[in-house]
RNA sequence: GGCCCGUUGGUCCAGCGGUCAAGACGUCGCCCUUUCACGGCGAAAACACGAGUUCGAUUCUCGUACGGGUCACCA
C-alpha cells in the first residue's frame, strides 16, 4: 500500500484575530504533520470579499512565527502548489473550470433562483421552519438553462445530492458517521459573483494541493458528508478528517473574540510566555501518554498522537494556564526573567536607586503571571497606608502593642548599622532578638509591616530594608511608630 | 424543530467488560519558613439518568435528560 507524505495546512480566513481555539487547530495541524516529518501548510481563505479585515493576515502571520509553528508552504515564501490564497487561486478560474466538470458528471447544475430571504433565514433560526433548497433548477432542461445563460441571468452552481441513500465519511476522532442523503441540502458551490463557497473551494484546493490530512474546527463535521459526494463524483481520494472540538469558554458558551475573551495576543499581552501559551492549548483536548505536562514545541511533535484528542469540547481554565506559565517562568534563568520581567517591574518602581535585579529574583517564584508584578512591588516607591491590626500576628506573637514597644529598639539597633545588606540585617535583628530574649520572629514581623506596609510582600524584612536602603527604611520604621503612638 | 456529535471529581483528562476508577490544576490540612510564595507530605472530590446484553458494566446496545454543532450566494 501506497503511503503518501503528511501534507497538513491551516486554512484561516482573514476576519479578525487568532483566538485560542483557531491557534490550538492550527498547532495539531503542525504537530500531525511534523510528527512524520512533513509538510505543513498556510493557505488563506478570502473567498468572502465583505468580511476581510485589515491586518489580520498580518496577525495570523506573527502569531504564527512567534509561536514557532512556521509553514513549509505559503503565500509569503511559495512552494509547489501556489498560489495559496484563495482569491489569486480564483483568478486561474479553476473553481469554475471544476463546477462545470461536476455540471457535465451531472453531480451540479446551475441554478437561477432568488437568494434565501432573510425572513426565510429567520424561520429556520426559530424553528418553524425548516428550508432545503427544493432542487427546482436541477429539473430545468437544456434548452432553458441555455436560454437564460445567453441572456445573461444571474446564476449560482449548485452541488446536485441524490434523493435517496445514505452517505458515510470517517472521521478520525468520532469514527463513522452516516446520514440520509435526503438530509443533505443541494449546496452552493460557486456563488453569485463567481466566488467560490468555502466548502466548494475547501474540496478542490485539498485536493489540488495534496493535503492528506485535514484538521479543523467540529463546526464542519455535519457538511463533511457533502465533502464526500464531491470527492467521489470527482474521482478524488478523501482525505483523513481530524475535527477538534471548542475550545469553550464555559459549558455552553464558546471561547470567542467577540465576547472579550482572551486571544493569543491578550494572553502574551498579559504576561503569559508564548511556550505555556502553546502547552497549555496542546493539553487542551489532547493527553499526552505518560505523566508529563510540560513539553516544549519539539518535545510534542513527538509526544503528539491522534488517539489523544478528545471529543469533548474543552473549557479553557485560567487556573491551569497560570501553573503552566509559573513552571515556565521557574525554569527561566534569572537573567531571562529579569529581562522579561523589567517593564513590569518599571510600571510599579520608578525609583532609580533600587536594583531590578534583585527584585526580579524575589519575583521569580512569586508570580504566576508576569502582570501580577506591579501589585506585589507598588510598596518599593511609597508607603502604602496601613492599618496597625497589621502587627497582630498569632504565630509571631506580635501584636500592635508588641511592635510599639519593639520597634523603637530596633530602629536605635538599625541606627548603629552602616552594612545594610541583607545578611548584616538578618544577623543584625537575630543578634538583637536573642539579647532581648525573644524569638526573632517578633521582631521580624512589625519590622516588615513598617516597612512595607503589606500583609504579603516579595522578600522577608532585611531583605526589603536592604533594597530600600537604611534612609529610606529608618524613615519608614519611625513613620510605623508614629501610627502606633 | 430535523439531522449530527458529545456527557468520568470544580477544570483538563486516563480508562478501552472484572481497577480500592489514575494523574494534573484548583480547593483544604500539615510540614518547612523572616510574612507571602516556592518546596515536601496528605485529604476531600467523579463514571448524567433509566432500561437491556453479560456471571460481571464507567467500558457494549437502546432510550431519556442536558450541552454543543448544523440546517447562508459566512467561513
Amino acid at each position: 500500500m501506497e503511503t503518501k507524505t503528511v501534507r497538513t495546512r491551516f486554512a484561516p480566513s482573514p476576519t479578525g484575530y487568532m483566538h485560542v481555539g483557531n491557534l490550538r487547530t492550527a498547532l495539531y495541524a503542525y504537530l500531525i504533520a511534523k510528527k512524520d516529518n512533513g509538510t505543513f501548510m498556510l493557505r488563506i481563505e478570502d473567498t468572502d470579499q465583505e468580511r476581510q479585515v485589515e491586518g489580520a493576515v498580518d496577525i495570523i502571520y506573527n502569531t504564527l512565527k512567534e509561536t514557532g509553528l512556521i509553514w513549509d508552504e505559503g503565500p509569503d515564501i511559495g512552494g509547489p502548489v501556489g498560489p495559496y490564497v484563495q482569491s489569486e487561486r480564483m483568478a486561474s478560474g479553476m473553481y469554475k473550470k471544476y463546477a462545470l466538470e461536476l455540471i457535465e458528471k451531472g453531480a451540479a447544475y446551475y441554478c437561477f433562483c432568488d437568494k434565501v430571504s432573510d425572513e426565510e433565514k429567520e424561520e429556520v433560526a426559530e424553528g418553524v421552519s425548516i428550508s432545503k433548497y427544493d432542487g427546482r433548477c436541477s429539473r430545468l432542461s437544456k434548452e432553458e438553462i441555455e436560454a437564460k445563460l445567453a441572456a445573461g441571468v444571474p446564476y449560482v452552481i449548485r452541488q446536485k445530492i441524490p434523493t435517496e441513500g445514505k452517505t458515510t465519511f470517517h472521521d478520525e476522532i468520532f469514527g463513522d458517521i452516516t446520514v440520509d442523503n435526503s438530509e443533505l441540502d443541494d449546496q452552493i458551490l460557486i456563488k453569485r459573483d463567481g466566488m467560490p463557497t468555502y466548502n466548494f473551494a475547501n474540496v478542490v484546493d485539498d485536493h489540488t494541493m495534496g493535503i492528506t490530512h485535514v484538521i479543523r474546527g467540529n463546526e464542519y463535521l455535519s457538511s463533511a458528508p457533502k465533502y464526500n459526494l464531491l470527492y467521489e463524483a470527482f474521482g478524488w481520494d478523501v482525505p483523513v478528517y481530524i475535527h477538534c472540538s471548542p475550545v469553550m469558554k464555559d459549558a455552553s458558551h464558546k471561547l470567542s473574540k467577540r465576547n472579550g475573551d482572551a486571544s493569543y495576543q491578550d494572553l502574551v499581552a498579559k504576561g503569559y510566555l508564548k511556550e505555556a501559551v502553546m502547552n497549555y492549548i496542546a493539553l487542551l483536548g489532547w493527553a499526552p501518554k505518560g505523566e508529563q505536562e510540560i513539553y516544549s514545541l519539539q518535545e510534542l511533535t513527538q509526544a503528539f498522537s491522534l488517539d489523544g484528542i478528545s471529543k469533548s469540547p474543552a473549557i479553557f481554565d485560567n487556573a491551569k494556564l497560570n501553573y503552566i506559565n509559573s513552571e515556565y517562568i521557574k525554569a527561566l534563568s534569572p537573567e531571562e526573567f529579569h529581562e522579561k520581567a523589567l517593564p513590569w517591574i518599571k510600571q510599579a518602581v520608578k525609583r532609580e536607586d533600587v536594583d531590578t535585579r534583585v527584585l526580579a529574583d524575589l519575583m521569580q517564584k512569586r508570580c504566576q503571571v508576569l502582570c501580577e508584578i506591579p501589585e506585589q512591588l507598588d510598596f518599593i516607591d511609597t508607603l502604602p497606608d496601613y492599618d496597625v491590626e497589621l502587627h497582630s500576628h498569632k504565630k509571631m506573637k506580635t501584636s500592635p502593642e508588641t511592635a510599639k514597644a519593639d520597634l523603637p529598639v530596633l530602629l536605635e539597633m538599625l541606627e548603629q548599622l552602616d552594612d545594610f545588606s541583607n545578611d548584616s540585617l538578618y544577623a543584625a535583628v537575630v543578634a538583637l532578638s536573642e539579647k532581648m530574649e525573644i524569638k526573632s520572629g517578633r521582631l521580624l514581623w512589625p519590622f516588615r509591616v513598617a516597612v512595607s506596609g503589606k500583609p504579603a510582600t516579595p522578600g522577608g524584612a532585611t531583605e526589603l530594608a536592604s533594597i530600600l536602603g537604611k534612609e529610606e527604611t529608618l524613615r519608614r520604621i519611625r513613620d510605623g511608630i508614629s501610627r502606633l503612638a
